[in-house]
RNA sequence: GGCGGCGUGGCCGAGUGGUUUAGGCAGGGGCCUGCAAAGCCCCGUACGGCGGUUCGAUUCCGCCCGCCGCCUCCA
């Protein structure tokens, strides 16, 4: 059974279920105002893993991620440029998802956008105005958190000495500091809803209370996202919904930053910052590689030469994949838990051993490291086999590798050589027959000409093999 | 000020009270190869510092040093 750390207790705990078999997340998704950047691909790949891991652990999954489309940022950029909200929005959505695209994320089953949830966020208000937990300004509705039974629990702070370091202007008709915004009253130019306490737009993060609640229900399991939005994000949506008598989620997962030269990345820092740069100028596989050789909470460094390093990664498993001529696990969608038990191809069936294993390691909260540890001592094995002649010993392992690797969301790229173009077949074919003249000179100039045409040349007993690198 | 995290071999990065050990990348030696590439085999004996607990600590405790983060809208 997995166990995750669980933000509000710190502690690692098994994943408790409302109904067996069934698991709802709910991981707040980006706030479409501009590009993503490697943050939000981490995020994306965290919870993706989890995702993946869960369904290739037989339960059936429900994922909800967000897209907040209204919010003081959106409004500013899109005055800013002269368009609209929603036409900037529309533009970033549609860079959010190529990019979740080309990482291999899946789609979530739901992506609730904030707009379309004004209505219900009003009876929300409605609702904790009702209960009296919270109260009219003249800028807007507040959420007053003495009212709130364990305001604090996601800050791991009393509610006092949350008190005492708030480094903000006791703020105008705020009864206490700390109390925060649910509702802004309308200012000129800005998109307004209507409401009974008279019109504006919803404050904070009140639509993932909403939405997480609508979709999947009271006491879901799992709430996710960056540990940025722990406290006060996250801990401002437990209050919403625990203010308003509902069961929040069972768990808090936060994953840890991004860092540049050991430092939170900003948008300050650094040309890597954004995550379009990196998939177009690396494999995009490698940043799921890089988040998965690392534990989710810890810190990543991502750097030209991590990057790199992830790289040379997969190129092991592409060859592995290659040699052995694996299909890739993710052709068929998430890897489900039949594939270590089936026998699709007739070969030999997976490692039990190792299957075993690399669950140990998942379930110990996720330890992705330890996991591909043990993938990466299955290729080993696999070539090390297969080297030997046993054959049926290295197909058991180079599948249950690939099968592993795809529980994990790893595509492998076993098959696909590029096309090869006919200068580059004749290359081929005249070094072939060099090489079987034995004009080693001439078969050494016909290979330098194949890489400097950027292919990648390696001979067999086939003869000369190529593909692009 | 309050709260929290981190410091592992050239690099990245797991993990553990003690018998052999993560794993990847890079590097050295070897096998294979016409030469390569890929693959395989072998190699580094690391855990910030000082104490303490213990038969024994990188792993537990304390202190110190260094780095980082959160404390109102940042994944």
């Amino acid at each position: 059974m997995l166990r995750l750390h669980d933000s509000a207790t710190g502690e690692v705990a098994p994943l408790a279920l409302r109904e067996p078999g069934k698991v709802s997340l709910y991981v707040c998704g980006p706030t479409v105002y501009d590009a993503p950047h490697l943050g939000h691909g981490r995020f994306s790949l965290v919870f993706d893993v989890l995702r993946r891991y869960l369904i290739f652990s037989g339960l059936e999954v429900t994922y909800v991620s967000n897209i907040t489309d209204i919010e003081d940022k959106i409004i500013e950029r899109a005055a800013e440029r002269g368009i609209t909200e929603s036409e900037l929005t529309a533009v970033y959505e549609g860079v959010w998802w190529d990019a979740m695209d080309a990482l291999d994320v899946l789609r979530p089953d739901e992506t609730p956008h904030a707009t379309a949830y004004v209505e219900r966020m009003v009876e929300l208000v409605g609702d904790l105005l009702e209960r009296g937990v919270a109260y009219e300004t003249d800028d807007g509705v507040y959420l007053s958190v003495n009212e709130v039974p364990g305001y604090g629990l996601l800050a791991r702070q009393s509610l006092e000495s949350l008190r005492s370091g708030a480094r903000i202007e006791a703020a105008e008709d705020k009864r206490s500091p700390l109390d925060f915004v649910l509702w802004k009253n309308a200012k000129p130019g800005e998109p307004t809803w209507d409401a009974p306490w008279g019109a504006g737009r919803p404050g904070w993060h009140t639509e993932c209370v909403v939405m997480s609640l609508d979709l999947l229900g009271d006491g879901f399991e799992v709430h996710g996202g960056g540990l940025d939005l722990m406290f006060p994000h996250h801990e401002n949506e437990r209050a919403q919904a625990v203010a308003s008598g509902r069961e929040f989620a069972r768990h808090w997962m936060h994953n840890g930053w991004v860092t540049v030269g050991g430092e939170k990345m900003s948008k300050s820092l650094g040309n890597f910052t954004s995550l379009s740069d990196l998939i177009d100028r690396s494999d995009p596989r490698a940043y799921r590689l890089l988040v998965l050789r690392s534990h989710y909470r810890s810190p990543i460094e991502v750097t030209p030469e991590t990057v790199a390093q992830a790289e040379a990664g997969l190129a092991r498993l592409d060859e592995l994949a290659r040699r052995f001529d694996l299909e890739d696990p993710l052709d068929q969608g998430p890897v489900l838990p039949g594939a270590v038990d089936s026998d699709a191809a007739g070969s030999a069936a997976v490692d039990g051993l190792a299957t075993e294993a690399f669950v140990n390691h998942m379930d110990d909260d996720l330890d992705t490291a330890g996991a591909l540890a043990v993938v990466f001592d299955l290729v080993r094995q696999a070539n090390s086999a297969a080297d030997a002649g046993d054959d049926a010993v290295a197909m058991q392992s180079a599948r249950t590798a690939a099968v592993l690797v795809g529980a994990l969301g790893v595509r492998l790229a076993g098959s696909d050589n590029g096309e090869i173009d006919d200068t580059a077949a004749d290359l081929v074919r005249r070094r072939d027959a060099a090489r079987a003249a034995k004009e080693w000179a001439e078969a050494d100039a016909l290979r330098a000409e194949l890489e400097a045409a950027g292919w990648l040349v390696e001979d067999s007993a086939e003869g000369t093999r190529i593909r692009r690198r």
